[in-house]
DNA sequence: CGGCATCCTCTTTGATACTG
DNA sequence: CAGTATCAAAGAGGATGCCG
């Protein structure tokens, strides 16, 4: 893509990761640490092998990421954020957070990449003593301290399952009836209640936003 | 631009501000406030006619901006941000940081829209209890509190004025000399002591990032 | 004029096929 | 596995035209 040609931070920046695609390859970066590249083709459907390649060569130039070699006998090159790339953590956090204001109901014809929930745990959730699990659809992860990981908690103070939609209900609207929930549920209950204030209302619906 | 189809809130957020210029169309409202939309043309260069307008339909449909008639008799349509839209501010804040990181000396070719001297003050300065005035080739602004304004100041306690590279110098490589302070020369000497520590080094330089 | 819609050319995308 | 090659379709950029 052509450069903006301004001389202004925010330009430069859209010039680096502003891109169809480039943030997303941050997102699953930050999300996995380091991926190769066939992963993360497949975890970014719609995106062709092209693209990916000629967005790979751009972050890497661009210094957000850069290639590596694993050591043998697994000797297949990984790309992984540099410093520079992981200082957009804060960004993508914040514009997540941003646009989980106006993403609706998991209705519509959504998704759902492998890994998501220990995403959305993570970005929806404030840090918690507690430790507990949550298993949506086929997804499970569990959020401790101040960070969400995937897979499943040694010992979980409480598992928290339902399907996407239930758990949309309970985070968005504090639903805790929407799901079942086996062990300590005051956990979950006092989990919720630390939860951000609602935003209150976002102009448009999902449905309207996207023709 | 066709949608990501992931239901993630990062890609929501990218399938409403994602596309080319439209977070630079932000930018200018988030600036500016409200603006005609020639205005808004004017201000990026480049940027066809028919896309500005499909990015504002775009925008609006989002929930992003929403057009309103300014009362009579300058009744003319402006565009502004709603409070959504406006909840992009310090997403925007923090995408600006990180991309000075990697820009360069204003030596290239890059084009300075009006009133990009408010923004770059905003961005790199700390809040300061003096009041200065910052003159920078034809831009005037200055620096209050925690604000930063496009225009004269009425009483500033100190002037900087210098060229583009000289302002660069300042700012990144805390270059006093590098500019002429008429008034309170300690007020700015304050101002630069309370910057934030310098962001170590970028892997790759502006030049080799951009082809 | 300000606020777009249309037309046209050129680049980018997305999907598939193919190669070291 | 890690890309490159190919090609139709969509989007970007520029000029111009229309309409209040």
């Amino acid at each position: 893509m052509k450069e903006y040609g301004q001389y202004c931070p925010m330009a430069h920046a859209l010039d680096l990761v502003g891109e169809r695609w480039s943030l997303l390859i941050v997102r699953e970066l930050l999300e996995e640490g380091a991926l190769r590249y066939t992963d993360i083709h497949c975890r970014l459907t719609g995106c062709g092998t092209n693209i990916l390649a000629a967005r790979l060569k751009r972050l890497e130039q661009g210094g957000v990421i850069h290639r590596r070699q694993l050591p043998p006998p697994a000797a297949s090159t990984v790309y992984e954020l540099t410093e520079y790339g992981e200082a957009l953590r804060p960004v993508m956090h914040q514009l997540a957070h941003w646009g989980a204001r106006s993403l609706g109901p998991p209705t519509s014809e959504g998704v759902l990449e492998p890994g998501w929930l220990a995403g959305a745990l993570r970005i929806a959730l404030p840090p918690t003593a507690s430790c507990i699990e949550f298993r949506v659809g086929d997804e499970v992860g569990y959020v401790e301290g101040d960070e969400a990981y995937a897979g499943s908690a040694e010992m979980p103070q409480a598992v928290v399952e339902g399907d996407v939609a239930s758990f949309y209900e309970l985070l968005v609207n504090r639903e805790l009836d929407a799901v079942t929930v086996r062990g300590d549920e005051d956990a979950v209950r006092e989990l919720l209640a630390k939860l951000p204030p609602r935003t209150p209302d976002v102009p448009a619906p999902l449905a309207a936003a996207l023709s």
